[in-house]
DNA sequence: ATTAGCACTCGTTAAAGGAGAGTGCTAACA
DNA sequence: TGTTAGCACTCTCCTTTAACGAGTGCTAAT
């Protein structure tokens, strides 16, 4: 057989890619008579069938059982990600629709990831997984006690990303407003400018001092800052377009669908998963390449957003390894970026 | 066949009964031989096959083809629900579960509402569809502009139920701390104690006084107030256990299964069907009766959570029409009454 | 190196043939 | 008059069988 027939020549790259390409649009194994009338190369099939047999002797390509057509491996569709598939553009209308959607303005910055997560699997036809804005790095802009009744207090805290967040805490005998508000001054003054990171480590040396007196009061306001922080995690996932998963036959298997869905409920597994880095761009995790068992059979597409160069979260899809990763990471690029301007535009003026 | 066969009669019922207990676990067409085996009454087989044809004339029971068992009705399930089914009481150790993941004290609502749809679809398995506090009806018990730095204020917003609403939004040239501090006292005193409704309707006439400097600041605070309000539909459907759906045979079908799915998409549908009157207890709708299409082919039970008295919103499961009513009933009033003596403590306290 | 030809594999589909569960009806019975 | 045993009949579901066809690997010819 020679090593030379070994090597990933032009021709194997070419029906490589042929193969996926078609395997990725039919979900059915692709044979060699398929691929010698559909793509014109000038060669017989049988000629195709031995490079078959190459690439799948080097691992690109498996075959269900004997006599069945060649379907792509984890490694194949890497491959066709990295240097063969053709990035498909967005056409007009499609970019024209996005931008269209992100005009009008909202100070909602909930809505925004909402609707964010159905654009994009209503564009790409998979599930979008979209996670809100990380708030571990994020620098506190504003914090304040506003008094509401002799009991109660609201604690508001303003990051400079825009986002709010409060919580009430009761306020102990003998606090009047004025004392109130030279705490709101003092807590303002201690963690303007800090990430809410800082507030966990530091607070019990610095406010020590202060803490002599209401020691129980200080406590239910670094409780309340650190808890209405944390709450972050699960509950800042949003999903989008989760029935789509039945528009692909592999999951007209009620298992499989099962599973699908068992897995779209763990928000907190899903948080784990797609909270990264800040590496920005587009990446993508195909099949057997994610660390997690029970994504070994997906492919997650991933892009970050961000707001005047500060990346705040992820939009991901989460689809069948055979994705239409050209489509899908075109609109993963575009939304990702456009979403980032808008944030920008609006955190700047807001 | 006489008249007087076709009474109502407490063996008519008896069988009625035995065979929706039956199917409800079964999810098969249920015969006559069955009845006669397993519930012992006395009677044979082909009494019962006399009776259950005189069911079937009277609409309690369906067959889906000559040679099968009988199916129960929408008709029938609602006699059943209305007269036949024993309630189950929930046994300790559930009502304990229950009880004890409600012991641990949060202040973050949502977080409260999140819980609940888990818990209620892992009891009942079925799927949970819980409605964020109503916004509408709710008393404003605090209203404040608070001052971030020069060119933006916070606009908080708190109500008799403890819920906080803000929105930040931005100062116009020209207004000092001072102004900002008078007129949140005056939007403070306008509309305290005013329902979020009552500030759509009455602020023109009302503030147009105050207006006339700064009129666009005004219409910010105003526009404020009631957009950040009004996001309560959608975006406050909170689901749980969707997945359940896939352990009931009748959506192994996979078109079923991703109507389903679909349906539950719809958020705002959602919304609008359970969004209830203040009718407290639990309700059921069976099929038919509901008068959306898209939901005949399931059930609904319902039941409300208030605070203090007052309705705040509305749980739910839904599932096939074929539910175990009894289970279902006795689990939703249970946490009904169960998250209301919780919101009623955390609020009267905090 | 390429390709035509061919035997072989294996999954898919359709048809055929029970098996089984259930019914309605009739006639006998208390 | 209500109840029940018996029976013929219906219809679905499952299994078996056979034929089909898409695809492969190998061999021999070009």
């Amino acid at each position: 057989m020679g090593v030379k027939s070994m090597e990933l020549n032009k021709r194997k790259l070419q029906i490589l890619q042929a193969i996926i390409d078609d395997y990725i649009v039919s979900a059915e194994p692709v044979g060699s008579r398929t691929i010698a009338k559909k793509y014109d190369m000038g060669i017989s099939s049988a000629t195709i069938r031995n490079e078959m047999a190459d690439l799948e002797e080097m691992g690109y390509l498996e075959q269900p059982h004997t006599s069945a057509g060649r379907v792509p491996s984890d490694k194949g569709y890497r491959l066709y990600v990295d240097r063969l598939m053709k990035i498909k553009k967005l056409s007009i209308t499609e970019a024209k629709y996005i931008k269209d959607l992100y005009a009008k303005k909202t100070n909602q910055l909930e809505q925004v990831i909402i609707q964010t997560s159905k654009i994009l699997s209503s564009l790409t036809n998979y599930t979008a997984v979209v996670l809100g804005p990380k708030m571990d790095r994020v620098l506190i802009k504003h914090i304040q006690l506003v008094p509401i009744d002799k009991r109660c207090a609201l604690l508001v805290l303003i990051t400079n990303n825009g986002i709010t967040k409060d919580a009430v805490i009761s306020i102990p005998e003998g606090i009047d407003e004025d004392y109130l508000y030279r705490i709101s001054n003092m807590l303002n003054h201690l963690f303007k400018d800090k990430s809410i990171e800082d507030i966990k480590l530091e607070p019990l040396l610095k406010i020590q001092k202060y803490m002599l007196q209401n020691r129980e009061f200080f406590n239910s306001i670094i409780d309340a800052l650190t808890t209405s922080i944390d709450v972050g995690d699960a509950s800042e996932v949003y999903l989008g377009g989760a029935a789509n998963i039945f528009n692909y036959p592999e999951y007209h298997d009620i298992i499989k669908a099962k599973e699908f869905f068992d897995l779209l409920e763990q928000k907190e597994f899903l948080y784990k998963l797609l909270v990264r880095s800040e590496k920005s761009g587009v990446s993508v995790t195909i099949g057997q390449e994610n660390q997690y068992k029970e994504l070994q059979e997906y492919s997650i597409v991933t892009a970050t957003y961000s707001a005047g160069g500060r990346t705040l979260g992820t939009l991901s899809i989460i689809g069948p390894t055979r994705m239409e990763y050209s489509k899908a990471i075109s609109v993963m690029d575009f939304i990702g970026k456009t979403l980032s301007d808008y944030l920008t535009q609006l955190f700047a003026e807001g």
